[in-house]
DNA sequence: AGTGTCGCCTGAATGC
DNA sequence: TGCATTCAGGCGACAC
């Protein structure tokens, strides 16, 4: 399930192939995805050199000559696979879309659930599209400072953990990262957004850095080895303190988890929460 | 306006 | 064994 540190690998994973180099075929093997895909994409994209790619939330953006943007969402299990030219491929299940660029290579886009989304709009809409709108602040940004997290969370009656899972709040947080930045900075998730102040907020706005931060590391150092594999971009192994170790020790308890029950799992919003009690007053 | 719930979608895991 | 049910979750739509 993709979150900011898997989208963010995935687009420095496909920059060395995009930069520079154009759209010379798109080949749709369905009509949508969450949205419909974009009306005559080849013939849009087609000719436009790519000068750059970016991110916002959890969007990956090739941005083409003329303002063009095309945006790339990946949804719960949205993947992306790069083929060399020349090498060969055969079209799998869920493939939805494949770009072949000037140079030959070609890029799959491949989602089972399609949650995803990809669509287009000018640069000028960055911040006025609806997709953008109402997007928080980059959490590694300089906007997401304590002082601004503290007056995002000033009148919040919802719990902690759902206010970071608000986009208007802060992009990029997913269930997966909330729940690691609230048992490193020892909050309990259940606590009422609007009580956390002073030294927690700030020490909150530090482990959330630290925590995408260090995914971001991590997915990185694993870029090659996932081209050298198969082209697969963007999965790589976590290693979790509380997400999906329901009834395990946490690395900061020594209790009896005979006793305790060692993490829970509890559900907030139709998501589940996973927190050490001990550990998250 | 802020908050909560639902639906989208498929595959894996679980239940009987 | 096989069929049915449950669960996972980002995000927009909708209700209150």
């Amino acid at each position: 399930m993709p979150e900011l540190p898997e989208v963010e690998t995935v687009m420095r994973g496909l920059t060395p192939v995009m930069l520079n180099n154009k759209v010379s075929k798109v080949k749709l093997y369905r009509k949508d995805l969450r949205v419909p895909f974009p009306k005559n994409m080849e013939g849009r994209l087609a000719k436009r050199s790519i000068l750059s790619l970016t991110r916002r939330a959890k969007y990956i953006l090739v941005n083409f000559e003329g303002g063009v943007v095309l945006a790339i969402h990946l949804g719960m299990s949205g993947k992306v696979t790069i083929i060399s030219s020349g090498e060969r491929y055969d079209i799998q299940k869920h493939d939805h879309l494949v770009m072949t660029l000037e140079d030959g290579s070609r890029i799959i886009y491949n989602d089972p659930r399609r949650f995803g989304m990809i669509f287009m709009f000018d640069e000028s809409e960055l911040e006025t599209h609806a997709a953008f709108k109402h997007l928080g602040p980059e959490p590694l940004g300089n906007k997401f400072s304590a002082p601004y997290l503290m007056r995002a969370l000033k009148n919040k009656k919802t719990s902690i953990k759902q206010a970071l899972l608000d986009q208007r709040v802060v992009v990029g947080v997913g269930n997966i990262y909330a729940c690691e930045a609230l048992y490193q900075a020892k909050i309990n998730p259940e606590k009422q957004a609007s009580t956390i102040k002073g030294g927690k907020v700030e020490e909150l706005v530090s482990v959330i850095r630290d925590v995408l931060a260090r995914a971001i590391k991590a997915g990185g150092s694993t870029l090659k080895d996932y081209r050298h594999a198969d082209g697969e971009l963007g999965y790589f192994q976590h290693n979790f303190t509380v997400y999906d170790r329901k009834g395990l020790a946490c690395k900061d308890c020594n209790c009896n988890i005979e006793k305790t029950g060692g993490i829970q799992r509890i559900v907030q919003g139709g998501r589940s929460t996973f927190y050490c009690p001990r550990q998250q007053k």
